[in-house]
DNA sequence: GCTATTTTCCTTACATGTATAAAAACTTGC
DNA sequence: GCAAGTTTTTATACATGTAAGGAAAATAGC
């Protein structure tokens, strides 16, 4: 693994290819073909090399995909304009972060990591933190409603995805199906009255009413 | 793919292993060696049987997963004694469906599955979403509420567990820790004072807090 | 120039999930 | 009893991530 600060004059066998070059081909890769197509035999032709080498600039490759989502971030990230009210500015700036997590379909297998993800995206977490705080909260509530926050954003994402990839992948009835169509409607009454339903509804991009709930809920807390 | 409803005498050859044998034959590697020891071929040689006969059982490891996710909530969600109230009730009903989970380590790979899990939590969704009602919500508002709440609990439980994962992984320095290091307090004035108990901070669980604040501010709707 | 040291790269090998195709073990219709 | 059909099981093969160990290419000390 390459040292950050590197003063000396380079000891050893000098490095033919770059974490970075890594990173910018395997975007290129994820870009043009999708996340599937990328492989880390793939890469490594693709960038004139083996796949063993891309080992001592990419810890594995889940850190090549964390360091894909950090630039992916960097790039998609727009810092919208902030309404002025602290509890709007906390909404508008979760909810721009999961527009764009929302748009990266790859995503999913990366977005467990741990909070906050890339650096581009702390502007947006001290947004949301300060609103908190703004609306009232101590700094450590501030910093627990992010995370509540977070948490929601990430559950949202992957359930979503991977309900829709389960969709795709097959077409033979859903374990969800098979379930609500023997309801017990004596035992599970509200269930079985939504049986119909829970397919659009679910279907329903209701991220921003659990949002704002969230929202309202922590300032509620005070 | 056996068919549940298979009146006839049986055709074609007759199998030597059942969907049943797989699944309990997985759970107990699973309980005794961990997750990372469930492989389909030391299954296969587990069950005396091959690789590749358990795909005519179980459509794949993933299937086999949720399966395996399912059995677990059927032994470990016990219905506790729920609050009249319909407030608590919600709180009470979302966190034992938490506390089971999180207490199922191996888990993370299969939570993203759509909604409600296996045919046993769905007494739980009930009561959720039947307390929603009680406070007053529509039916269809009731549902999209259980439904965030199920995405900030995923949510919680995914970050969480890859946090942990990652953490005994490696050593190394995190990527976090790397972030928050060199933060620039001019810009982001909230992060950078709370960079030094960010880690304690996230340690904590505060998993009731947001369940109450999603659950408060979804009431708080009406 | 020569050896030691350090860093990067390459070769080989293995475990894993699973696709494919064929074989095996039945029932049914004749 | 035999051919056809159906279902389960097996054998083989491939793509993938990556561990292990050695080779290559540079610098540093002599």
């Amino acid at each position: 693994m390459p040292q950050p600060s590197a003063p000396r004059k380079t000891l050893g066998r000098p490095p033919r290819i770059s974490r970075e070059e890594v990173v910018t081909t395997a975007r290129r890769i994820v870009d043009s073909e999708g996340v599937d197509r990328l492989t880390m035999r793939r890469l490594a032709t693709e960038i004139g090399s083996t796949p063993m080498a891309l080992y001592h600039h990419v810890r594995n490759k889940e850190e090549l995909l964390v360091l894909l989502l950090d630039d992916y971030a960097a790039r998609a990230l727009h810092r919208p304009e902030l309404p002025a009210q602290p509890r709007e500015r906390i909404v508008v700036a979760a909810a721009a972060i999961h527009e764009a997590l929302a748009a990266c379909p790859w995503i999913v297998e990366v977005l467990t990591a741990d909070d906050l993800m890339s650096a581009s995206a702390l502007w947006f977490v001290e947004q949301i933190v300060d609103g908190l705080v703004a609306c009232g909260l101590t700094p450590e509530r501030a910093i627990q409603g992010y995370r509540a926050i977070w948490y929601y954003t990430v559950g949202e994402i992957v359930v979503r995805a991977t309900a829709a990839r389960r969709r795709t992948d097959d077409d033979r009835p859903t374990y969800r199906e098979r379930i609500f169509a023997d309801l017990d409607p004596g035992e599970l009454p509200r269930l079985a009255q939504a049986a119909d339903h829970w397919a659009p509804l679910t279907a329903e991009d209701t991220y921003l009413d659990g949002l704002r709930a969230m929202v309202d809920g922590l300032l509620a807390a005070r």
